[in-house]
DNA sequence: GTCTATATCCAGATAGAC
DNA sequence: GTCTATCTGGATATAGAC
């Protein structure tokens, strides 16, 4: 049937106009502030019709999360792993302390409890454990190995911009460790091989 | 005024009271979700009263935000600094992923921005910045000297700490990382030096 | 699919009696 | 200093008309 595929498109289109206000709101008066009602006057509906698109406020919030690891995964997808490692992983930490200055509301959403009441669904969760495993799997073919190792690199990763956002969130003031990082590091695992 | 002096005590000791059951009740049920009801009811008040004794929810989480950074002062007050400078680190890095792992909350109103609508007053901000610079005096002291070495070690605790409570709130799987974040920064000292 | 109207609930804060 | 009663405002969600 045409018209139906017209109007799950249609619909696909809608959803995700809402989910762009929902980010865009959340940037401007936070993310433990987002109102459904508000979402839905930004974009010229009212609460209540928000439900025809979205089961509840927390399958919103998934959807939300969701997209936030696809987003990452993409980015990471793009980082150069031909040079040498320390090259790759300064490339790979710069792109993430921007992914996360680039929305705070994404940022918190993802790697803060930020909101009262939600936790990801289930279904939502999953997307984020594939983005780290498609992480953890390029890292290994690049030389990093051994699940101490990785945890010892997210830690640091997730401490540079944490820093980041509390601190200079418009700034470059951790972003620029980036380096020193990836070097550290580097040496750290010749070191203990 | 011998009196005044009693009614004065006993009112900090009240306050006391107020902000123990404040945190006992952010433990459990989050502190995005700590109502001032709940707290009033958990010493045996109504919420008016504590008005009282807090100006407002806001004034009451300042005192908890004071209350936690002059913890934090007296945990790292205690770190021993006579060994080696390895030492020191991991001790200190030991100590305070610990400390943010016995209270949740108090780690989320130190370090993230998890009360919807509030923000450390001018006060409440003032103890944290001493609390830093005694931490950065500390370190300058045992050898971390300058602002980027600072940096790049708050960013790599901070990251640890951040990791251990959202994957292993109740672990060791971060934790047991401090000693490799140590020695991994004064191998960095060194080298640029 | 969108609306109005409403149910239900809970929050922080204040007025004023005792 | 503590209370009851209340103000004011906001949230998610549902019922049912159009």
């Amino acid at each position: 049937m045409v018209t139906t595929d017209v109007r799950a498109r249609r619909r696909e289109a809608t959803r995700r106009e809402i989910l762009d206000a929902a980010w865009r709101l959340a940037a401007e008066q936070g993310l433990a502030n987002l109102s459904l009602r508000d979402v839905a006057a930004e974009v010229g509906m009212r609460a209540p019709s928000l439900y025809t698109y979205f089961d509840s406020k927390g399958s919103m919030l998934d959807a939300m999360f969701a997209q936030g690891y696809r987003e990452l995964d993409e980015l990471y997808a793009g980082v150069r792993s031909d040079g040498d490692l320390a090259a790759m992983l300064t490339a790979a930490t710069e792109a993430f302390v921007r992914f996360c200055q680039a929305s705070v509301p994404r940022y918190q959403l993802m790697f803060t409890r930020a909101v009262a009441g939600w936790e990801p669904s289930a279904r939502a969760y999953e997307v984020s454990v594939a983005s780290y495993e498609h992480m953890r799997d390029r890292l290994a073919a690049a030389g990093v190995q051994g699940q101490r190792a990785l945890d010892l690199w997210t830690a640091m990763t997730a401490g540079l911009a944490a820093q980041q956002l509390a601190n200079d969130p418009d700034g470059d003031r951790w972003f620029v460790l980036s380096r020193d990082v990836a070097v550290m590091f580097v040496d750290h695992l010749r070191r203990n091989r």
